[in-house]
DNA sequence: TTTTTATAACTGACCAGTCAGTTATTAACA
DNA sequence: TGTTAATAACTGACTGGTCAGTTATAAAAA
């Protein structure tokens, strides 16, 4: 069933005056829609199994409109990648940039902040994403490694030099340290957009798990904390 | 053209007697060396982007070989998981049920166990391949989850529970402490598949790491070690 | 009117899975 | 022992479908 085009002569109702248009210019809006709906579909699908089809057809436009704003594929995965994860690093960084005193309630507080977007927004998929396509695009990994993962390990290294020097700290080998600090928020992440709901599992408690995590970095990094667990 | 049978008479170059036939009838070996070759593959690129030509070309057989073996690309991909997974997991199992006295050191083993599977053979790369693709093989999630996952927490589970029940262990939750337990490991494998080598980053030393999280551990699980860090 | 933004039909490459035919191997028989 | 018939293992060209990316065309805006 053809659309209504509007006949070559004397059409009863070409385009009545004040009907919608079939589509409107929105050059400012599209990118951003654009980039939300990819990242719903490269959630849901991965990004090899993602069509674009889908994302034109979630973003309200056609495929072709896709290639007006981003080159390929990849670049749109890429776009996808900065805007989920950019906005929350600077917050980050803001956030130890301000604080002064003690070390370790700022530790805090960055986990449960990340804790609390793994818990509630589409942000956990991208660990995800980044670690199954990392081998098909080697130039994607070096990107994440050095936008995200390079600035994010950074950022607690030096909360932890701070800690060590000022004596708050047991002198821990920080780079190792920054990985089992890190491991468990990337494991919620990834368990939440892979087997949640699978098999009858209940949903996993995020924030619970991230709360005995700082708990047992308490013991494992204070110099002498003089509190035992009741 | 016609191949070459053997001429009936005369025939200039028939088969020389000697010479290896175009190929042999192995049916016992081919499967393990299908399953073998589709690892690699399925490593070096995903589950998607893995060809069943190339797996075919590394085991040296034809496309067609690979499906009298097996009925699909997802069937040929859930024996690259059992056969990498299941005999370590069995290891493991065996080993917690032949050990008695203190817990801690039982943790110890496994868990230097699991990190010298994860520096040094390709089992690593199975985690990757399942996180990649639990989105579009819910079932393979499942089955990872009730096979892999749910044996090897619960192995640790029940490791936890008899070292809090004999007060060597603080009372610990035991669910969210095997998470915790687990998440450097598989940390670990993932980093080791994703971006080892990338932007010039040294490779991952899973060794020491796990050294550390063992020491770590000690200090969070242990009722009240007489001993201090030098 | 021209320029910009958008569409939708199209193309070309790719690849999982199939199947008609080929070859190694074994068994039966001379 | 050598010859032949039967069968299981294997091959590789082919098919059908999918999808990233292109382009002719048209509508909206300037």
């Amino acid at each position: 069933m053809p659309s209504r085009q509007p006949g070559p002569h004397s059409d009863p109702d070409p385009v009545p005056p004040g009907d919608p248009p079939r589509w409107r210019r929105r050059k400012e809006a599209r990118p951003q829609e654009i980039v939300a709906a990819a990242m719903d579909v490269f959630a849901e699908r991965g990004f090899a199994a993602a069509r674009l089809e889908e994302v034109a057809a979630r973003a309200g436009v056609s495929k072709g409109t896709l290639y007006l704003y981003f080159p390929s594929k990849d670049e749109l995965f890429k776009a996808v990648i900065r805007a989920a994860i950019l906005p929350n690093l600077q917050q980050a960084e803001a956030l130890v940039a301000a604080a002064g005193g003690p070390c370790f309630p700022v530790l805090e507080r960055l986990l449960r902040m990340v804790a609390r977007l793994i818990a509630t927004t589409r942000m956990a998929v991208i660990p995800r994403l980044v670690i199954a396509e990392a081998g098909n695009f080697p130039e994607l990994a070096a990107f994440y490694h050095r936008e995200v993962i390079r600035r994010g390990f950074g950022l607690l290294a030096a909360l932890l030099r701070r800690g060590v020097e000022n004596g708050e700290f047991r002198p821990v080998a920080v780079d190792p340290t920054v990985r089992l600090i890190v491991a468990p928020l990337l494991m919620s992440a990834v368990w939440r957009t892979s087997f949640d709901g699978v098999d009858g599992e209940p949903p996993l408690e995020v924030t619970a798990l991230v709360e005995i995590h700082i708990d047992n970095l308490r013991r494992v990094l204070l110099q002498d904390s003089g509190e035992g667990a009741p």
